[in-house]
DNA sequence: ATCCCGAGGG
DNA sequence: CCCTCTGGAT
């Protein structure tokens, strides 16, 4: 037997104003991580798990001055690498990770960042997360959504979503809102989210987009 | 103590 | 689902 009504999703109607009031507020939304090329911002945002991005902008000025292509970096060993981003956290497996990436874009992809969520994934300390940050950020493509703690907490204080998981609550933004804006409002939830929407203490005082928010007040 | 533009493995 | 890897700021 065939489920026979389908929930509601969430009010469209109600997305589009907060997609608006987004627009308002952070029309220069952008990443805020520092790169030259779409190699060092995919090498960036690996480094950028669970840190801040001002943190990764110290120290890859001076990893990128050495191994700032995927044949530098390919070339270089752990122990070169790892005390450079060591004030990024995770400096072991992040060291793998940067070096392996750079191995395999050298050896599967002529040493060109790929264009595809499914050869992004292929690359070691990638996954939809960053695979999406490359996507939009480097490329300018809106295959997928960036869903990271900031827009994970905002999709559901917002009721975006109701799901936990981040390749759920992705699927639920792109269902919601409108393609050609998804890079733009992922930049524009983070900003926000940085901004008044804290994970601790929201400022909902003095949040513009509280009128259009179920959670405002009640966090 | 909690959070920061996570990913991989069990 | 859970846990671990890790450092710095608040």
């Amino acid at each position: 037997m065939a489920r026979p009504v389908r929930v509601k999703k969430s009010d469209p109607t109600r997305a589009l104003a907060i997609v608006d009031g987004l627009e308002e507020l952070y029309p220069e939304a952008h990443c805020e991580l520092t790169f030259e090329s779409p190699f060092q911002l995919l090498i960036a945002t690996i480094l950028s798990a669970q840190t801040t991005d001002v943190r990764v902008n110290m120290v890859t000025p001076k990893l990128f001055a050495k191994y700032g292509t995927p044949a530098k970096l390919a070339a270089a060993t752990n122990k070169e690498i790892e005390p450079i981003i060591q004030s990024t956290g995770f400096f072991r497996n992040k060291a793998k990770n940067i070096l392996g990436a750079a191995r395999v874009l050298m050896d599967d992809f002529d040493g060109v960042v790929p264009r595809t969520m499914d050869e992004l994934l292929t690359l070691p300390g990638v996954a939809r997360k960053t695979a999406n940050v490359v996507l939009g950020s480097a490329y300018g493509l809106n295959e997928g959504f960036v869903v990271d703690t900031h827009v994970m907490r905002l999709s559901q204080r917002l009721r975006f979503t109701k799901q936990l998981e981040p390749v759920k609550i992705e699927r639920d933004l792109c269902e919601l809102l409108p393609r050609d804006k998804w890079t733009k409002l992922g930049h524009q939830l983070i900003w926000h989210g940085r901004r008044v929407c804290f994970a601790r203490k929201p400022a909902c005082h003095e949040c513009a987009l509280a009128p259009h928010c179920p959670s405002a007040g009640k966090v």
